[in-house]
DNA sequence: ATGTTCTATGAAACTTTGTTCACTGTCAAT
DNA sequence: ATTGACAGTGAACAAAGTTTCATAGAACAT
């Protein structure tokens, strides 16, 4: 992944610290006010920037639209496996509420409004908040249906080695995906928990985002 | 509080149903076209209603700006109910940030890279807020395994109002149990998840310590 | 009967917002 | 020296979006 400026960075971050205050997106003069900019075109450039490196989605000539991207692009090469942690990014797109009920509110309230899960949000507060930290996927998708993992349902991510068995979040070909883990003496791939699915043999590399320790599912 | 009419909840799901896919609100022209209205001041109105009624938050001239109250609201309470938060000694939810969406099935759904997750929570961090607070229980015993909710396996409890059909934890001759909860017209009582347990008539009174919202079980 | 509330149409006014264009300056590498 | 990415100014435009105005039928209670 191409690197951010810090500029990019920072207005990233604001943006995603206004989500969650606010629970709609600033829109570019919203911006261009917190950063002094005098002009509405330098927040306009950056937001390409952003949207290039693939941090961000536009949703062209709407307004306070946007997606984050939660993804990790990867560059690599030759080898097996690699394990690999969530990246900083990644972290911070769990700073983003939105969702079924977003973390909308009230000011002064943030709740979880009824619908859905109950699981801690990550806490934007400061910069701590180290490596080997859990974080949850959202899974869509039936493939994991015999290990009783649904769609909708939600795992936790730890980071760490996985073994022979485990059910892992792999970036499999630029694609995250969660699968159970099978190492042969000559070989490696992974199995969906469902005969109707194929086993996935990776093309060049596979990377481990970390190892699923537990489901959680919205009553 | 105020109900809300057939129309107006509609609206308020969808708007709702928008944020969570999409990951912003949508525009009144969006919500006039989803509904088929010929004017944008039909949704106008329905905004307006909104927002008297108090669960939704406009910010005057701002797109696709909102925020939503938070869900509890009403019920009634003119039956036994009544309702009581967690005690000091229960476990606090732990600290799990979440990082998007996942694919757990053929990577065909690829929807763009920006799906966000899902979860927003309830933010531990002490000081204000509170009612609000989650907790989790660890379940022991097999009374609700139709709702597929098993021996070991933890629930997320949010204080609040239950209604009809939730699963509740409630403190019945002194002991919690998580079962769910009926009410009709005539009578209040718990439901076991279990055709081997008969149901739950409360003697006097019925303390409601939660509703279940998420069960988290260990892979 | 009469007024009120709710829901809706249709059109227009108006504001917000994203986008574009032309131009300037900086910094690093060629 | 020149190129090229990066970061920004300033002005202007057009689309997107909200809001207001005038009007009207249906349901409902007074």
């Amino acid at each position: 992944m191409e690197e951010l400026t810090k500029k990019q960075k920072a207005i990233l971050d604001y943006m995603k610290a206004h989500v969650s205050e606010h629970s709609y997106w600033p829109s570019i003069r919203d911006i261009q006010a917190k950063f002094r900019f005098a002009s509405t075109n330098a927040v306009f450039g950056h937001l390409q920037a952003l949207e290039r490196k693939g941090v961000l989605q536009r949703i062209p000539g709407a307004a306070r639209a946007y997606k984050v991207a939660p993804e990790a692009t990867v560059d690599l090469s030759e080898t097996v496996i690699r394990y690999e942690g969530p990246d900083e990014n990644s972290l911070e797109v769990s700073n983003i509420p939105l969702m079924g009920s977003i973390a909308a509110g009230f000011p002064d309230y943030t709740e979880s409004s009824g619908v859905l899960a109950s699981i801690q949000a990550p806490i934007s507060e400061g910069s701590r908040r180290r490596p080997p930290q859990s974080f949850a996927l959202r899974v869509r998708g039936d493939s994991m249906i015999d290990a009783n993992i649904n769609d909708g349902d939600t795992v936790i991510i730890e980071p760490g080695v996985p073994k022979h068995g485990d059910i892992v979040a792999a970036l499999i070909d630029g694609e995250t995906t969660l699968k159970r883990l099978i190492k042969q003496s000559s070989k490696v791939y992974l199995k969906a928990e469902n005969k109707n699915y194929p086993e996935l043999y990776p093309a060049n590399e596979l990377v481990i985002q970390g190892i699923a320790k537990s489901v959680v599912r919205p009553i």
